[in-house]
RNA sequence: GGGGGUGUAGCUCAGUUGGCAGAGCAACGGCCUUUUAAGCCGUGGGUCGAGGGUUCGAGUCCCUCCGCCCUCACCA
């Protein structure tokens, strides 16, 4: 293990000795390897720099492939061309050193556009060896701990950084073209509210006070809209104290959009519009393979009750008016974990989580979502066990839920109390924010 | 927490009924002026995740612990 790095301090010497600075500053690269293909001319002059990803020497001459964040170039390094002294130097460098390389562009026999190299410069010597050429790294554990070495082996992960800048990028251009305010409320708060979760807690000395790190915008969100502001959307990292897995992060990105004036179908649209356009903005393209799943996003997206999910799903249109025992007794080849001690509310909603929502691939927005499940929502005027919300479901998991938004500040602060009792008992420690007294119209949509 | 899997060279991985610790790439030395997973000859490199046990002998079998992955439960 230390050998290899001290035959690299051992190099690194040598090139001292023959008056070589081994990190460089200051170099101006004037070519990407991108621009090289591109913009190719036999013999044109061109000045490019990057990580050297392999080395193939060749008694007196050496091809390098040299990796900038554009691509990647050949560099072809004659003894002749670039003189005995420098051609020594060469000898000294590793895979993972960083060049600067002068030359004139060529096609090689077997047709690779490369540069023939008059001068190479040395601009920082690596003194930890890479990760293998051909198998890459693999080892899932490194690669997340180390994801500089991720990023330099495997192009795949690079590719999906910058996509991710696009969807990110478009999604606020998006936003932008529709007069929505970008805003960015407090990250840590005094009362972690807008979401049933752990919150991480920390301490700030100057007020003698413990303050959380957000779990949801909403609250603050919400103000702006009782501001006056009618149009507002955050793009930012919420933190949950919670299990991490491949699909939860205790740090992660959230979109949440409010617009006055609007219901839970103003949002669909917003929704159904976003994606799309988005995805097709960013050459992400509207179909999506995703393991064994194609996802088609053509609009429009299917429109569901909850209710009828569940009767089509349990064929039984009476579902709703029978008992805990005889709803258990109906679901019992489900092999579900349930019991006639729990609510019917939570015995349709295990079948519906563990049974249904994994089955619907392609966009879905399943409407009106039981009462009980949704707590700061608008009631429906014709059902008031029903709230008008929507969840998107994709590819068999939860995408964003859709409020019309309670703006009843009396049920509202009623609504709080009960979430406040269950976290109690849960032992979330959650508070209430009484500052939402105020009259105010909004929905939201958080994704 | 339950169940399953996994941990061996810098990287990717073999390792048979328990019998000298292996390969490819990377590294080091040599040859090679159009290669591209370059090629050829040679060399070095290991706390086999950790600890204990069985055995003449353990990478291999047994026990304990640790890391990671998958899955269930919990949790949005």
């Amino acid at each position: 293990m230390n050998e290899l790095k001290e035959q690299r301090l051992k190099k690194l010497n040598e090139l001292s000795d023959l008056g070589i600075r081994p990190f460089g500053g200051r170099f101006d690269r004037r070519d990407t390897a991108a621009d090289c293909h591109d913009g190719y001319l036999e013999g044109k002059e061109v000045t490019a720099a990057g990580r050297l990803t392999a080395i193939r020497g060749h008694g007196k001459t050496s091809f390098c492939d040299l990796r900038d964040s554009s691509g990647k170039i050949q560099l072809y390094i004659r003894k002749d061309s670039i003189g005995e002294e420098a051609f020594a130097v060469i000898k000294l460098l590793d895979l993972g050193d960083i060049v600067g390389a002068e030359g004139t562009l060529f096609t090689t026999h077997k047709g690779e556009i490369s540069i023939l190299v008059s001068k190479l410069t040395l601009l920082s010597k690596a003194l930890q060896p890479l990760p293998e050429k051909w198998h890459g790294l693999k080892d899932r554990e490194i690669r997340y701990r180390k994801r500089y070495l991720d990023l330099i082996v495997n192009e795949d992960v690079r590719n999906l950084f910058r996509k991710r800048s696009r969807i990110i990028r478009e999604i606020r251009r998006f936003l932008e073209e529709r007069g929505f305010l970008e805003v960015e409320t407090p990250m840590m708060q005094v009362i972690p509210g807008g979401a049933a979760a752990r919150p991480f807690e920390t301490f700030y000395t100057a007020l003698n006070s413990k303050m959380y790190f957000r779990i949801a915008p909403e609250l603050y969100l919400k103000r702006l809209l009782v501001g006056g502001f009618e149009k507002v959307y955050e793009l930012n990292r919420n933190f949950r104290n919670e299990g991490l897995s491949r699909k939860h992060n205790p740090e992660f990105t959230m979109l949440e959009i409010y617009e006055a004036y609007g219901d839970c179908r103003t949002m669909m649209e917003l929704v159904e519009a976003l994606v799309t356009e988005v995805a097709e903005a960013s050459d992400c393209g509207l179909r999506i393979e995703h393991g064994e799943n194609v996802v088609d996003l053509k609009r429009p997206w299917r429109r569901v009750k909850y209710r009828d999910l569940i009767c089509e799903y349990m064929k039984d249109p009476d579902w709703f008016s029978q008992t805990p025992a005889e709803m258990v007794a109906s679901a019992a080849d489900l092999e579900l974990d349930i019991s006639d001690q729990m609510l019917p509310g939570e015995i349709t909603h295990e079948i519906y989580e563990k049974c249904i929502e994994p089955g619907l691939i392609q966009p879905t927005f399943v409407l009106d979502l039981p009462a009980e499940l949704v707590p700061l929502a608008k009631s429906r005027e014709d059902d008031s066990s029903l709230v008008d919300v929507f969840e998107l479901v994709v590819n068999g998991s939860e995408l964003a839920p859709g409020y019309s938004e309670l703006n009843d500040p009396i049920e509202q602060r009623q609504r709080f109390q009960a979430q406040e009792d269950r976290s109690d008992q849960a032992g979330e420690g959650g508070k209430i924010d009484e500052e939402f007294q105020i009259g105010r119209a909004s929905c939201r949509v958080r994704v």
